[in-house]
RNA sequence: GGCCCCGUCGUCUAGAGGCCCAGGACGCCGCCCUCUCAAGGCGGUAGCGCCGGUUCGAAUCCGGUCGGGGCUACCA
């Protein structure tokens, strides 16, 4: 009962990790922090076609940049390393002529063809292998050789029906001849993953296997396996308890794809400028609940109040808006300094700082980062609202439509205006910015505020929306509000873009 | 087709027989605040798939039905 917790991550490096990967990583993680056990992270890439050492490394970093630490793995080691599958071969082919030797395995000749043709003879619509190299005589063997052919080895499944008490569904059944023998190993002696999945696990000590309910058909082939390894001594330790999640759906409820849900994939939304604080409570909430109305925490307060009890049994779909919504409440509880550390490399990406900072530049974030920080969503909103502020002067441009529809002839009084209270206000600060403004323009024109201001902004920031105006002007400076002002009356009745 | 899993607002969920003619969040719609946009405040919209049964009483238990999903590779 108080046997030490251990569980995994156990992805395979094809490509990027998608929401479905990271929340099983997450719940592994925070199962294991939970309960003061080790999490392991383990690299299966015996699919070499699919697998680059590339993508394993890709892994290594995203599940760093989460924040998701582990014990045992890729980088740090540990009792069982390696932790990548490629490079434990000796270990599966070792166990495969084990299990060979046992009777718990054997060889099978039959071709895919061969197998539909047996089923179509027998009238049984039923796919999949039908056992039938379980009991070769040696001379069919020799002559199957004499073919030329060379076996897979299959696991022997049990006659009996194989029952478990899943974490997250209570009870699961099945009944025998559901689960056909299945491959170990390739013809050319590979393992596959249903052979090294579950050796590993036992080799490695997991106690708990939280993963994609996909994975649960596969369970039943496991446990027996596990059995057998035990009873060679390869497994030590008691059989692995599974808990399989509900599936995270994409868009219309379909099987995620980068066609329907793009913001699936991990590296998408970081690029999108989610953070590792949102993205991981978003989809912490994905399938499970601390109970009650609670969906906001911090990865601590996640760990603590992780219960497997209160996972959910039904799949979940994907919800950008919900993700947005809460990385949003994230960055606004960032400190000030670590928003602008955040912010800094979306900046320097689209070209609005080089890339050794100066001290100049960072100055101006800094003062300009609270004016976004509580306005933003994603790191990548915050830089759009920063873009007037940073770029070069001959990159500023004004928005052609929010030109077309603000910046009309009629507003020329406006930019007259400002144009001379600016030039002589005494002290450049928002306050006073804003004092001179708004006597010129709604005072003395008599306009309405947001009738009055609209030109100025469209003009300073080249877009309807913006930070503050009297704060932004601040940051600008005078000499480049008066430019754009200038530019901006000088275009009014021509063409309203600028260079 | 076979096997397995699942079914509360559009979405994520709370709910473990009476506290629920169902609560929260996101979204959406109003209003307030307001120099734009956000944030914030207030209000609104919308759901227990269906049919039986058990029970004094069911979103909660049972059966069926319908619907959705997964697996069915010498991928993982």
């Amino acid at each position: 009962m108080t046997e030490p917790v251990r569980t995994r991550f156990a992805p395979s490096p094809t490509g990027d990790l998608h929401v479905g990967n990271v929340r099983s990583a997450l719940y592994n993680w925070a199962y294991a922090r939970h309960n003061g056990g080790a999490f392991v992270l383990r690299i299966e890439d015996t699919d070499a076609a699919r697998s680059t050492e590339e993508s394993t490394r890709g892994v290594v970093e995203q599940m760093s940049w989460l924040g998701l630490d582990w014990d045992e793995g890729p980088g740090i080691g540990g009792p069982y390393a390696p932790y990548v599958q490629t490079g434990r071969l000796e270990l599966y082919r070792d166990v495969v002529a084990l299990l060979r030797d046992a009777g718990y395995a054997y060889d099978s000749y039959s071709t895919d063809d061969e197998v539909k043709a047996r089923r179509a003879v027998r009238g049984d619509k039923t796919q999949g292998y039908d056992n039938y190299d379980r009991e070769l005589t040696d001379a069919q063997v020799g002559a199957f050789r004499a073919e030329g052919r060379t076996p897979v080895v299959r696991f022997r499944m049990p006659d009996e029906p194989i029952v478990f008490e899943d974490m997250v569904r209570g009870e699961v059944r099945f009944e025998p001849g559901n689960v056909p023998d299945y491959v170990l190993a390739r013809a050319d002696g590979s393992p596959l993953y249903p052979l090294t999945n579950p050796v590993d696990d036992a080799v490695m000590g997991i106690t708990h296997v939280l993963r994609g309910e996909d994975l649960l058909p596969s369970t039943p082939r496991q446990i027996p396996l596990h059995a057998a390894l035990r009873s060679l001594g390869v497994a030590s330790g008691p059989m692995p308890r599974f808990g399989h999640l509900p599936m995270v759906l994409g868009e219309g409820r379909r099987r995620i794809s980068k066609r329907n849900t793009p913001e699936a994939s991990l590296l998408q939304v970081r690029a999108e400028g989610f953070l590792a604080e949102g993205i991981l409570n978003y989809l912490a909430l994905l399938g499970w609940s601390p109970g009650g109305d609670q969906e906001l925490f911090t990865l601590d307060e996640m760990v603590a109040a992780f219960r497997v009890e209160k996972i959910n049994r039904n799949p979940a779909t994907f919800d950008v808006k919900k993700l947005t919504a809460i990385n949003g409440v994230k960055i606004r509880s960032l400190e000030p300094g670590e928003f602008v550390k955040r912010l800094l490399p979306f900046l320097v990406r689209r070209g609005l700082l080089t890339s050794p900072v100066s001290d100049a530049q960072l100055e101006l974030v800094a003062a300009a980062a609270p004016l976004v920080q509580e306005r933003s969503a994603t790191l990548v909103e915050a830089a759009d609202l920063l873009g007037f502020l940073l770029v070069p002067d001959h990159h500023f441009a004004i928005d052609p439509a929010a030109g077309a529809k603000v910046l009309t002839p009629a507003t020329a009084p406006v930019l007259d205006a400002s144009l001379a209270v600016l030039t002589d206000v005494a002290s450049w600060t928002a306050e006073d910015v804003q004092e001179v403004l708004q006597s010129a323009l709604v005072d003395g024109l008599g306009l309405k505020p947001r009738v009055a201001y609209g030109p100025v902004r469209v003009a300073l920031t080249g877009r309807t929306v913006s930070p503050p105006l009297f704060e932004s002007i601040e940051l600008l400076g005078r000499d480049r509000t008066l430019d754009r002002l200038r530019a901006a009356r000088a275009g009014l009745g021509a063409a309203p873009g600028m260079g």
